[in-house]
DNA sequence: AGGGAACTATTGCATTTGCAACACTATGGA
DNA sequence: TCCATAGTGTTGCAAATGCAATAGTTCCCT
């Protein structure tokens, strides 16, 4: 079907055909769901025995405090897969919100029977590979986050940030993949504060921007 | 020998008896070094193939700015493993520094050989899913730091962090892993001004403590 | 016992930040 | 087309924060 070709791209089923994934889903039982645009696909609180990965639309895991201040954590887009190191660790409380942040579809698979298809057994190794290499990456992500959390003014803070999509692009110029209100929860800090040290910035001639087009001058 | 005992306690060889782990260890061709207190164990821009295992002392992992800001990622104690990540990913610069807090002794073992031991197929695959359990772990820890820096000031970062130590503990007293100096490093701000703050936080009857004892005061 | 190194504690000051308020501009549905 | 909603951009202001300076304390090493 349509939606092989979408869960191919994940790294979960990398180096396997399509008749691969096909065969082993056979085994893994998967569970398919549609939310609206606003939807809840994981409630925060709840007990995580499943993956998920975004079939069709967009999605955000986001956490609140008790103030009702959204920080958000990341972005998910088609194909993206999310609850990975939760279900390995069997967390009994997701501590995040997985919201849709367009009509989404979603698969969820449940993680010990990934761990433990014997089917194929070929298969199920690479799947077994796939899934740390998956999670090795999550942590590589979140470490970089925090180094960008970790600087203690928002114009390092934007910099840091700005570094990684610029060695990312390979050039100074780069695109926000951002609203720049998005921004402002990923890097964890007050928009207007931030729009008024983007000013700053370009005034000082340390960026250059017009719309989500950024460029960092030297 | 020894050494077997403090790998026994990583969640690494969790499920493995002293003696399987000793006739793995055989396959996995470990190489043991010793680091003078201060020194360097991983150097930030290394090439990571191995993943490291504290035998004896202590070490940090941390990250240092341009401007010298340097940050604690994490702490290591004996038997902590470091590095898995950064190996899985098959990273060819590390982003952080380890180095030995106290004298110290590390064992290290390539990432690749873990995967790939076919020596004894049970015993393998245990090391593979313990590896896995590892790394989703960190994934949790690194999500829960990103949730205590996520706060928007000091106050909110050291209720956050203390939460967490109470939870923990399973009471509203607990004592601080970190010295005071560490601690602000961790939560990424400047140690006077955190100072400042629990003072005002013991003033206002939030918390109370004396040297490193806390207790939230509901 | 003496000296150094690391940690704790406090304060003044300039700057940065969050917060609140407001106006303006897309954008997408009904 | 018109309205609602989300994003952008700016500003004043009070509060929080980083920074620097300084002093006292503790602990370890010789």
């Amino acid at each position: 079907m349509e939606n092989i070709k979408i869960l191919a791209r994940n790294t979960l089923f990398r180096g396997l055909t399509e008749k691969e994934i096909e065969s082993i889903l056979f085994y893994l039982n998967p569970v398919v769901r549609k939310y609206k645009k606003g939807n809840i696909i994981l409630a925060a609180g709840a007990a995580v025995t499943d993956v998920g990965i975004i079939l069709k639309g967009r999605a955000v895991i986001e956490k609140e405090d008790i103030r009702g201040n959204r920080s958000i954590i990341s972005e998910l887009g088609e194909s993206s897969l999310f609850a990975e190191a939760l279900a390995c660790a069997r967390a009994e409380h997701s501590p995040v919100t997985v919201a849709a942040e367009t009509d989404a579809e979603v698969m969820f698979i449940n993680f010990d029977k990934i761990m433990t298809v014997r089917a194929k057994t070929e298969i199920a190794g690479r799947l077994v590979k796939n899934m740390m290499t998956l999670i090795a990456g999550k942590n590589i992500f979140l470490n970089n986050k925090l180094e960008h959390a970790s600087k203690r003014s928002i114009r390092e803070k934007l910099l840091s940030y700005f570094d990684e999509l610029a060695v990312k692009t390979g050039g100074r110029k780069f695109k926000l993949p951002f609203s720049k209100t998005a921004l402002a929860d990923y890097l964890f800090v007050d928009r207007s504060a931030m729009m008024r040290e983007l000013s700053h910035m370009k005034k000082d001639g340390v960026i250059k921007y017009e719309g989500d087009v950024f460029e960092i001058r030297k």
